[in-house]
DNA sequence: AACAAGAGTTAGGCATGCCATAATCTCATC
DNA sequence: GATGAGATTATGGCATGCCTAACTCTTGTT
């Protein structure tokens, strides 16, 4: 869920964001301790001692030495983080015409202590945007992680490269369909082609390319690499 | 100097804003150690220290044993949180529909978070109030602390009972005249009478009555019992 | 004036939270 | 299988702020 009721500590609220931010920028998903550790100006040491209790909070799953990867707990708590921070900077700005390169500064500290209530009250002043001033997203209260993440298949431009993720599993004949050809998890797709009038897809999925269904391609959920 | 460049931590403001609040409650200056232990929800011992950590920061000063006083710098920063916390109240029930009952609580986490342009950028929004929906005067920003609560005894209505505080010291005379009849700082004035059109005003000061002429009275600063 | 009761204070500890240094360990790669 | 970058632990420090227990004032009563 992505519905954070954990405790709310400045500092873990930090670290899970700095986690969010690397990973999202690198494309990676896993994240290295001194990365982190520089992004928040500490030593190693001490955000490889903060990662353990991210875990213990179940927002960081950590393999040793392996780096760490938001769970979908501490994914959640990022993009409700961004949310808030984006929301704020939009009301500051709009609202209260506080200047642009002050904006975020202020966002910084008061994202940690808004409420639901006040960040639902601010998100519908501002009449419940998609996206903040600057066009970046912010990301909706009401989704859980995977529906902010992941996209039908059938929502994609052409020449957009995804990585497969799941479907829903009550359609367990599509799951044979797409096993018998070599799609599972983790496979990587790139839309040819899109027949107009909801016409088959085109995608090359492990270097062959398939026809896929209308319906077969809104079902199937895919991120973007 | 009302103006806080004091460290702000949660407690210390938390401590500043109880003090205050007792000491108007009960028209008494100096604030017991129970009972400021007691609105905290803290022991009193816990108090006692924290009281010697307010000294220290010079919000407040402590004899022992016999209460406590803020300072006019302690005096300054409850009146700038109190200053916080309506305009808060105010903004987040007009401008964002907050209930009333939910008002107070948001305004207690923030007040303690709020940067000095923000509070600026709000009070402007709200056209600069004096005072709050429910009526309650809104500090100043501007004002040292002695001008929120200090006025000149002219300003007052017939029968306002006062205390002296002082007279500006540039006006030695004055001070001579006043000191002939015995009228000192913290001596009680009661305003008998005030004749129209800038006449004299009677006062009944140490059992007797005098009779100021406007530009004494103006000069004289009183505040309320 | 003595004293009891209540108010206030100090001393000593504990918990939390977060960071740092130093030493050690792991893993990928050569 | 040696090496070096990266990661981890062990240990300790510092800041906050609270508590209990034991002691000390102050004050009102007798």
């Amino acid at each position: 869920m992505g519905i954070p009721t954990v405790e709310r500590s400045r500092a873990v609220e930090d670290y899970v964001k700095a986690i969010h931010a690397i990973a999202d920028d690198g494309g990676d998903r896993s994240v290295g301790t001194t990365a982190l550790a520089s992004h928040l100006g500490v030593t190693p040491a001490s955000a490889s001692g903060m990662v353990r209790k991210l875990a213990t909070l179940g927002l960081a799953s950590s393999s040793p030495y392996r780096g760490v990867t938001l769970t979908d707990d501490g994914e959640g708590l990022a993009l409700s983080i961004l949310r808030r921070h984006r929301l704020l900077e939009t009301f500051l700005a709009q609202r209260l015409g506080i200047p642009w390169d002050r904006v975020h500064a202020e966002a910084e500290v008061l994202e940690h202590v808004l409420s639901v209530e006040l960040e639902a009250a601010i998100a519908n002043n501002l009449g419940n945007p998609d996206r903040d001033p600057h066009g970046a997203p912010i990301p909706r209260s009401d989704l859980t992680v995977e529906e902010q993440q992941t996209f039908p298949l059938d929502q994609l431009a052409e020449g957009d490269r995804v990585r497969f993720v799941r479907i829903p599993d009550e359609r367990p004949e599509m799951l044979r369909w797409l096993a018998e050809r070599g799609i599972a998890p983790g496979v990587e797709i790139e839309l040819k082609r899109r027949e107009p009038f909801g016409g088959p897809l085109t995608a090359a999925i492990n270097g062959r390319e398939h026809q896929l269904g209308v319906e077969l391609a809104a079902a199937i959920r895919v991120e973007y690499l």
